[in-house]
DNA sequence: TTGACAGGTTCCAAAAGGGAACTTACTCAT
DNA sequence: ATGAGTAAGTTCCCTTTTGGAACCTGTCAA
């Protein structure tokens, strides 16, 4: 057959597709949560734990394969017995459009029974902003209908 | 103890996070992938098998799940025998600023080796668009220096 | 009647995840 | 000095999920 080879899951992040990239440092069931806990400032273990509930094997691994992609920086905060906290790192807080994505998607198509435990605030006025993807160049709404997602090579399977 | 029940994964839907109820519909390892092949105009089930390399069984599991999340729609192209191809939603394609980010993430972020395999093209210009995430109400970039993730009700987890 | 196509389902083995207890290395109150 | 508390993991065992491959069903074309 002339497919490309199936993908397995530890081998995306070799993948030429940027979504497959990504979602192989944060494509697993906990890492958001992981990672949105960073940014409201919780940096410990055991109360990222506690929050998740994720068992702390699961956790433990989480952070350490945060910390190899480079999204999380393990930084040591006590000397005797070391102790750390985990810090975003530049790559981590590049990860804020998606987390906000993930928001204002799961606000408007997944409505909660009661209200949002999150709200995002401009830190400049205050108020809660409202976000837009848009075309750094010339200011257009990013939509599906105002931009093609396109294959720079033309897969071999048919259409 | 004070602190919230741990969260089952597959209780996440019923959080009050947003960013979990996202999660709970997309925040799975195949599922983002099979949504990026639906906007690369991919529907039908042994197409998507094939790119992905996901197996026959987990795929029907996750078309089935996406589509009680009302992300994708099932629809029938032939009668016998009966087949049917997977066509995004309103609110499927609301996830394509989502999609978008965790592209422009990738490419920033988790580089490949080669050249990327999608572009984003603007319909309208035929040029390459730079995604940027702003504020509808003034237009002004959101970061997670210029906004702020805030817990509407504070947890009841020591700070 | 044999093979191809399309969209699944079924079966088994392997991998990942959940739950709880245990470990290590301190500090502090009794 | 003894015991409880704190913090960050690790270890163990059992259940669930996933991977891989084969099988099933309905139809058409050779």
């Amino acid at each position: 057959m002339a497919y490309t080879a199936p993908m397995k899951w530890d081998q995306l992040r070799a993948e030429n597709c940027p979504v497959a990239r990504a979602l192989s440092v944060v494509g697993d069931r906990w890492t958001m949560l992981v990672v949105r806990d960073c940014f409201l400032g919780f940096r410990r273990f055991d109360e990222i734990q506690a929050r998740l509930g994720v068992t702390r094997h699961v956790l433990a691994d989480r952070l350490r394969k945060l910390e190899a992609a480079g999204v999380l920086r393990r930084q040591q905060y006590q000397d005797r017995p070391p102790r750390f906290e985990y810090h975003l790192t530049d790559a981590g807080e590049a990860l804020f459009p998606t987390l906000v994505s993930l928001i204002t998607w799961a606000e408007e198509h997944a409505p909660p029974d009661e209200m949002s435990e999150i709200t995002l605030t401009s830190r400049a006025t205050g108020q809660a902003v409202d976000p837009l993807l848009t075309d750094a160049r010339d200011g257009e709404v990013i939509t599906n209908r105002t931009v093609t997602v396109r294959r720079n090579r033309p897969s071999a399977l048919p259409d």
